[in-house]
DNA sequence: TTGAGCATGAACGAAATGAACGATATTAAA
DNA sequence: TTTAATATCGTTCATTTCGTTCATGCTCAA
């Protein structure tokens, strides 16, 4: 009746045994089992009573402790093969505009486990990198261009979103932080970049992607009550009109005390009253700081 | 022959084997059996001796054992599989439109590491709650439905996204799948379950996602020589103009043997001169079935 | 320098886990 | 229906992990 489950059996290991850890960080497997036992690292028990640690967990603990990897095969993440000593910023850049998945989701993985923080990763290397495969179609507008453009875009899209799998959790509790990319806007990524960003401070993101008009934005707020909208503007196109909207919402958020982020490559060429809860931002690694300063107020 | 897929909760996966149970915790079969025999796990025997566990079984077995962790398990089984009987479709439409990402994650891994394949779900639960979530707007057109429909469609995107990740890999000999939709038409997920049903069969897809022109799509093919082009209809906005360019492009592609599979929700409106090598596929197991026969010659 | 306090990692027999095997059961396709 | 492909059976056996103890190395204060 079903078929087969296909699934790639190191890709698939979602627990780790403390020897297993221990390989990654290349610690003895006595520390691994003191620190589970110390409750440094959450663990659980098999039926016979041995220790099993999540990936999740993993890289949480890893990250926390600054340790390096010594051997990541353990972690799902296969050996990066590197020929030449290239950067993150070239090596992605061949991988994105390849469709090479696997690839694309190594490095920002493997970034992100030694520590580099989400933003960092955006701003720099993933910025540069999208920019100029975008920059090749806004150029030439060859159709050669344009579909690597696209490629590059869903590969991308699909490793951020594995990346964000395992971004810290948030409860009921956090705070709810929303928004997205206005009408005629069609670009995914930098929102959803926007999203991962603020759910590693803390909040719960609720992306409501490209294309989505100020008024439907306005309305989302109302209905959820964020302590953040963000709006990600990185489309030359009707950014006359989105002057009035964009008021009209601050001065409705503001009623509850929600802030204002806009962000995107061309949100400087729009011109906006100031207002207190406005917040104009050039880089994710800016409104991060500024969300965590929201936190803890 | 347009009616949605009917799916019965029932019949998806009511009970588990040993294998598929390893799979969801992250042990391996020999110990499930070990567990079977042991009594640790009540199972049933099926007439030839094959050992069944129930999902009730599962569940309590799993909320037992990683009672500490069980909220950041990855591919745990969440509680909510069996507290309220509601179907896997019910359940899935409470997740999409409350942006609940790692519910939604849930779910669709949860079925898909049971032994669902992926064209199941996308043709069955997936698109049922999908097409419910955007009739709302088509009716309404409420800037609250809209907003729900954005916020669904990212989580379901970061679901899928995830799931993709888990999908065998392919290998640099496996052909190559080429897509995505017309443009005009914004709409993403279709395109992306596409991608993850050609690859499910072997292939290596390259999905150019939405608001992709055909021409553009042309050029990939004879840059790429895919052995299936795939196009997914689902906006009715200017299906003429898509009649001479398809034409076109089935024409060149036929050159080295490729096949243009044509769906999506409105691809029956469009009228097209047969072609040998055109497919008109109305449900993604229909696709998946002519992958895999193409796969074998 | 000495020694207490602490973290690390090696070592041990006993127990649990997981891979492998040929034979049988189940499922999907012809 | 029959056939081919896949999954599971029961079993054996090598490896891993358990809990525990102990040696080593480091820091800091007497």
């Amino acid at each position: 009746m079903h078929q087969p489950i296909e699934v790639h059996p190191e890709s698939m290991t979602q627990v780790l045994s403390p020897k297993q850890l221990a390989r990654v960080i290349g610690a003895s497997e006595s520390s691994l089992k003191r620190w589970i036992d110390g409750g440094q690292i959450q663990a659980m028990r098999t039926t016979g009573g041995h220790r099993r640690v999540t990936l999740a967990e993993a890289v949480r603990f890893i990250r926390e402790r600054h340790h390096q990897i010594v051997d990541s095969h353990p972690l799902g993440l296969p050996a990066i093969i590197q020929e030449k000593p290239e950067s993150l910023t070239e090596r992605l850049y061949q991988t994105l505009i390849n469709g090479d998945a696997v690839g694309t989701r190594t490095l920002l993985m493997t970034a992100y486990v030694s520590g580099t923080p989400i933003t960092e990763l955006c701003d720099g290397p993933l910025r540069q990198v999208l920019i100029r495969i975008g920059t090749l179609s806004d150029h030439g507008q060859l159709d050669a261009d344009i579909a690597t453009e696209h490629l590059a875009t869903d590969t991308c899209l699909n490793a951020l979103n594995y990346l964000r799998s395992y971004l810290p959790e948030t409860n009921e509790l956090s705070p709810i932080a929303l928004g997205g990319a206005p009408a005629g806007d069609p670009y995914l990524i930098p929102s959803l970049m926007a999203a991962m960003t603020f759910e590693t401070c803390g909040f719960r993101a609720r992306n409501l992607g490209a294309n989505t008009p100020v008024a439907v934005l306005h309305e989302a707020a109302v209905r959820h009550r964020p302590r953040i909208v963000w709006l990600s503007v990185c489309s030359p196109d009707g950014l006359a009109d989105l002057h009035q909207p964009l008021l009209h919402l601050a001065d409705e958020v503001a009623q509850f005390g929600a802030t204002l982020m806009i962000g995107g490559r061309v949100s400087h060429q729009l011109t906006l009253e100031p207002r207190a809860n406005i917040l104009r931002s050039t880089s994710l690694q800016h409104a991060a700081s500024h969300a965590r300063k929201l936190l803890r107020a």
